[in-house]
DNA sequence: TTGTAGGCGTTATCAG
DNA sequence: CTGATAACGCCTACAA
């Protein structure tokens, strides 16, 4: 592999007119640029981008944090990530996580490694505090709401939403109502919100047996259904379109009454189901995200969701 | 930011001494170790990641080119991808390309600068030859049948399921035929595959007025169905189950009868319409891919797509 | 306009 | 066991 030092050496000038020439500056005269692009073209040479960076002091590169690779939001938020940031001339590496708070913690010694310029969690296991420290040297972006940590976020605001869900629910008649819920209410923000939301319209608290926790995909929807069948609800404020599609299932295959469902994603099946949803514009925030990123924004971002009624 | 040199110098070694220790390597007196481990803890250092890869003259990183965002073969493939990497100590980059030859060709020039150790691509729509020169330098791989082009490759073979997708049309008294294809027949290898496929089994090519081309998603999927409905088929061919959810879609709003419909992909929405499908085994093509990328394996290798029968 | 020399931060060789 | 020193390949003051 030729390197600078060969083109210079064959061109007859010196590195620092080669550099000068392959990135395009001023200040080098008409002969010295046909002379090294001519021995460029010759070995066919290309500057190395890991010494480049090197000597730049930046990767271009943003690690995107996500625990799993086939949940819609996770593929939304990405998309939306990659898109913006191809569009400033930043590459993304994915970065999957599983939850596991020993794999993020990796990232985060990573991003002091400056593997990457900034990191951005789609989601974490790791506590706010943990993650904060870092937040000092690269920069570091959460996309749910950090609350009152000085952390950079942009997120969607589910509470309106969730509160108009159980609305919806409580319109339609339904009085047995279970929630599909990701991973324990404790951990989970979002759990958390479904059920400050329910309490709001209901006025009171959702009994934990009608907790389905750690409902994540279709195959888990299909289970959880099977749980909640049990106790006869009549209503389903699920997590997810594709879950509650997998709650439909085993509704259909029992041959059992359909419950009432609310989905969530805006996905596909939600729309061939008929399904009141919630479309929490992903879009809209992995963007934001990315912005956060790069430093063209700073601070917490919230984006509104809305609630699709259908029936 | 610290760097080895301060480590050396506060700690009284080398920093040979110092690079000893933070790799681990032996030949470094308990002392030594001690000693510099002192000064790294007190210093919070962390090895710079651009420095070593640049040292060591690789990225580990694989780069994977992928035409567009929303669609489930290119997610199911990129998972797959990004597990198997993760699984040998590799990273991966995400690649938009959106079919854009000319960004497929940067991309290509970015492994020539070693910005990636391999670039896979999921699909591309640069001719094979225009690829072939940078397989020599370093590894690139594609994710289709490169016929006898000697490039590394991982793909399924589709052309068996695709003749059983026709006989289950034909089975079910299917009499007149559309097909949905993604592009143009001559840019891709999947739509000749169908219309190969369609020939055996009836014995005639499919007319052009019954392909529609460059249906790629959902809403292409409504859009498609509309032009066929006119011409009143009563088996569509489709080349996604999302898709085909598209097509269902409009007939069921036109309140028009269901034609019969064929899907790829067995994602979820054709087991909710009870529509045979094809499983293309991306997660077995993702992992092989990967592990041409690396090295592990080289040459070209097919799986076997299954035909999902449901009606 | 051009060139020299030093820096970016590590790793590896090889003599001590 | 330890340490100078030379790669890795590029960029860029600063000097000429």
């Amino acid at each position: 592999m030729a390197n600078i030092h060969d083109i210079a050496r064959l061109s007859g000038f010196s590195v620092a007119t080669v550099s000068r020439v392959i990135n395009d500056r001023p200040y080098v005269s008409p002969e010295a640029k046909a002379a090294v692009m001519k021995v460029v073209r010759q070995l066919d040479y290309v500057p190395n981008a890991m010494a480049r960076d090197l000597s730049a002091g930046h990767t271009m590169t943003i690690g995107v944090v996500t625990p799993m690779r086939d949940h819609p939001y996770f593929t939304s938020l990405t998309n939306s990530i990659t898109r913006a940031a191809f569009a400033r001339g930043y590459r993304v590496m994915l970065l999957p996580s599983q939850y596991d708070q020993a794999i993020e913690a990796d990232y985060l010694e990573q991003l002091r490694m400056k593997a990457y310029d900034a990191l951005i969690f789609t989601s974490h296991a790791l506590p706010l505090t943990d993650i904060l420290p870092y937040a000092k040297t690269g920069q570091v972006v959460v996309c749910h709401d950090p609350g009152h940590v000085a952390v950079n976020a942009a997120f969607t605001d589910r509470g309106e939403t969730y509160v108009e869900g159980c609305q919806w629910l409580k319109a339609h008649h339904a009085k047995k109502i279970g929630m599909f819920l990701p991973r324990t209410a404790k951990l989970s923000a979002t759990s958390q919100a479904m059920l400050g939301a329910f309490q709001q319209v209901f006025g009171e608290a959702l009994p934990e047996a009608l907790q389905v926790l750690d409902v994540m995909n279709n195959e888990d929807g299909y289970q959880a259904a099977q749980q909640l069948a049990k106790q006869h609800v009549d209503g389903i404020f699920t997590n997810g379109d594709d879950i509650a599609a997998g709650a439909v299932q085993y509704y259909r295959e029992q041959h059992l009454a359909l419950p009432l469902m609310v989905g969530q994603e805006n996905q596909l099946s939600s729309q061939l189901l008929n399904m009141p949803t919630i479309d929490h514009h992903f879009r809209v925030v992995g963007e934001l995200a990315l912005r956060l990123a790069v430093g063209e924004l700073s601070g917490q971002h919230q984006v509104a969701s809305t609630f699709i009624s259908r029936a």
